[in-house]
RNA sequence: GCUGCUGUAGCUCAGCUGGUAGAGCGCGUCCUUGGUAAGGACGAGGUCAAGGGUUCAAGUCCCUUCAGCAGCUCCA
């Protein structure tokens, strides 16, 4: 006797093995129908999987409307079009098919290259399954069976993930559909007629277990809905995303550009965009200045035997540009950091307890040589300036330096409106050998971290072990660009190795007199300048409020009969310390305004023989449109409060979630 | 770095199975002098990413390099 309690609180009882679906069809043929799984006890199974035959259980049924079940249509869908390219292509070897946020990837090893032009016969076979509408049918067999028929499938990748990943599993399940046969967790659907509408997006290269030493499969990328209305939604939203993508935006307002012949990777800055940048850290210089920082400046290279010293040298040699060879030996590199010049500078006098904690902060420029397939835009470069900074500190003062740094970074990313970013804990993966230092100075640093940040209410926080600097753990602001991928912006780093005899030997003398170790704190809260306008950009979708816009007036005359007053006007908005032009060409109004809301100029000031007449001009606001006439002093002012509050009127919403990372692993198999 | 795709005017793109390059926007000149999202006419502008090859003939086919895009791997 099973009692099998419903969300709506009725509770059934069977004597006999029920399955989810059973239960369906006693409710109504319709509800059966449209039953695609179910959750018993918090457990996803497939709707035809017995029901525990006693005690008492909970039971959901899912069906379209449950967010879960289009994971597990997606999911089903990869099924099907892995059964698609075995149909359409020889020697296709199955590795994993899993969902990811917003669609699902299969992983293929296949002899024919598969490419874009191959969707639409793809697409096409899919649809043809799905009209089949077969049933997906589970089979559990005890794992020596499962290796069995995988070697009969000629399905190495699966005996090998039998043999590896899934070791411990004594039985294993498969799914089969029609002549399909795949290794698999589950759950899926009852039978494919349920997947309603479906895209292959994108083939791309990925290699078989995320290794890069082992060979590259071909991976399918798609997303699917039950509804055709939803899926055609979901690419509109993928065009509106390409929009504002940084790239396009800053090509298109003039902010950046990249010229092959000075270099990938390396951000030409044009004027417009250059005064984003510098609105930017003329506001970091002023919280830097209030939280009792002292700017240095440091040149761009330094000797090779300084990153010797600090573990960048040997730790990053592949991702440096070469050093720069000369005479007799002397060795540079282009810094890759600023720390080790910080060092220096701490290191340039005696220092005392009393005046610690020093605070060093410099717009450094650094260079990494990143792997070419690496770079993007401005997100990812070979050149960039952080926002950096390194604390020398007494461990007593570590928690409240470490926690000031956290605020700021907080209050930096507040003022832009940026709310939307998680916060990672970047801790040592204690098997990897990738670390400097001892254990126990990680496992102090790192619990300070972790106390540090406990009392902070950090969004999304999470620890994850592998992620951490060479020298000591990080607390790391992530944020998701226009796509969904993720982006490191802030950054703050505790480190206790760098100062350490083995490295720096930095020292202070304490209130007893004996020399003491500093700790050190690297923190940016930008992290680099590039990054950072690069995620701005598609934050605002190319739309910056007024303090950071870089033209925040233009003055449109209505006539050339006026354009005198309109100069006068320019000037006046000039002298205000306004970011201003005027558009005197003998175009009509109607064309000047389109032009300047298109190109996103905050404030658009016209004026005609009314306003010349009046000393006005007509204040039209690219948000709320036309706010009719005013003295003109009286609009100068009306904008430079707007500046000095750094006023954020419009965040462009966002127009995809942050990926989610999946390894495969956990899904299915 | 790896896999796949792409590279034509300042920008966005068209150019069929090889036969000496086209549109829209932008830009320039002229006309129009206007009142809150596109006035009109004319015109300039291209070593078709670079280099090599096949061919009577290459933007188009092949190879190499460079760059970009998507993803993977990496990321102080």
């Amino acid at each position: 006797m099973v009692k099998i309690k419903l969300p709506d609180g009725s509770v059934r009882e069977y004597a006999r093995h029920v399955r989810p679906i059973d239960v369906a069809a006693e409710i109504g043929p319709g509800l059966a129908k449209a039953t695609l799984a179910a959750v018993v006890d918090d457990t996803t199974v497939d709707s035809v999987t017995p029901l525990p035959s006693d005690g008492e259980h909970t039971l959901r049924l899912l069906t379209k409307k449950d967010p879960e079940a289009l994971a597990i249509m997606r999911h089903s869908c990869a099924h099907v079009m892995a059964r698609a390219v075995m149909r359409l292509y020889d020697g296709v070897q199955l590795a994993f098919g899993p969902t990811i946020e917003n669609g699902f990837y299969y992983d293929f090893d296949l002899p024919h290259k598969l490419s874009e032009a191959d969707f639409p016969a793809i697409e096409a076979e899919m649809a043809k399954i799905v009209k089949e509408d077969e049933p997906f049918e589970r089979i559990d067999v005890p794992r020596g069976e499962a290796m069995a028929m995988c070697r009969e499938l000629k399905q190495t990748l699966k005996v090998e993930h039998i043999e590896t990943g899934l070791a411990e599993e004594q039985r294993l399940s498969f799914y089969r559909q029609g002549e399909f046969l795949d290794l698999c967790r589950g759950r899926h659907i009852p039978s494919a007629g349920a997947i309603g509408a479906f895209k292959l997006l994108s083939v791309a290269g990925a290699y078989w277990k995320g290794d890069s030493t082992r060979q590259q499969l071909q991976r399918l990328y798609a997303t699917a809905f039950f509804s055709k209305q939803e899926l055609e939604a979901r690419l509109v939203h993928l065009e509106e995303a390409k929009r504002r993508d940084h790239r396009v935006l800053g090509k298109q307002l003039e902010l950046f550009t990249i010229n092959p012949l000075v270099g990938s990777g390396l951000i030409l800055w044009l004027p417009k965009g250059a005064i984003i940048r510098g609105e930017l850290e003329k506001f970091v210089r002023e919280e830097l200045l209030k939280r009792g920082y002292e700017t240095v400046y440091t040149p761009n290279i330094g000797r090779v035997e300084l990153y010797q010293i600090s573990g960048h040298f040997p730790y990053y040699s592949d991702s440096q540009f070469k050093p720069i060879e000369m005479e007799e030996g002397e060795r540079y590199l282009l810094k890759p950091m600023n720390c080790p010049h910080h060092i220096m500078i701490y290191k340039a006098k005696p220092r005392s307890y009393r005046d610690l904690p020093v605070r060093l902060a410099e717009f450094g420029t650094v260079y990494r040589y990143e792997q070419s397939g690496e770079l993007n835009g401005m997100t990812r470069v070979r050149g960039f300036t952080q926002d950096d900074a390194h604390i020398f500190c007494t461990e007593e003062q570590v928690a409240g330096e470490f926690r000031s740094c956290i605020e700021m970074t907080r209050t930096v990313l507040q003022a832009l409106g940026m709310n939307q970013y998680r916060v990672r804990l970047g801790f040592r993966d204690p098997n990897s050998d990738k670390y400097v230092g001892s254990a126990e100075a990680w496992d102090r640093a790192e619990n300070a971290i972790v106390k540090v940040c406990e009392g902070l209410d950090l969004p999304g926080m999470s620890i994850e072990r592998g992620d951490a600097a060479f020298y000591g753990p990080k607390v790391d602001f992530v944020v998701a660009d226009c796509i969904g991928r993720e982006w490191q912006l802030g950054t703050v780093q505790l480190d206790y190795n760098l100062p350490s005899a083995e490295r720096f030997a930095l020292e202070y003398i304490g209130s007893d007199n004996t020399p003491h170790r500093p700790v050190m704190i690297h923190r940016a809260p930008f992290g680099s300048m590039e990054r950072f306008v690069g995620v701005l950009i598609e934050h605002f979708a190319g739309v910056f409020p007024l303090w950071l816009a870089p033209e925040q007036v233009r003055v449109l005359v209505v006539s050339q009969k006026f354009e005198d007053y309109a100069r006068d006007l320019e000037r006046k908005l000039l002298a205000a310390g306004l970011r201003a032009t005027g558009d005197y060409r003998p175009e009509k109004i109607g064309a000047k305004i389109r032009d300047a809301q298109l190109q996103h100029i905050p404030y658009m000031l016209v004026v005609g023989g009314r306003e010349a007449e009046n000393g006005e001009v007509a204040v039209r606001d690219r948000i709320d449109g036309d706010l009719g006439a005013m003295k003109i002093d009286a609009a100068i002012e009306r904008l430079l409060t707007e500046v000095r509050e750094k006023k954020i009127r419009q965040v462009a919403a966002p127009t995809v979630a942050a990926a989610i990372t999946d390894d495969g692993k956990a899904n299915e198999y």
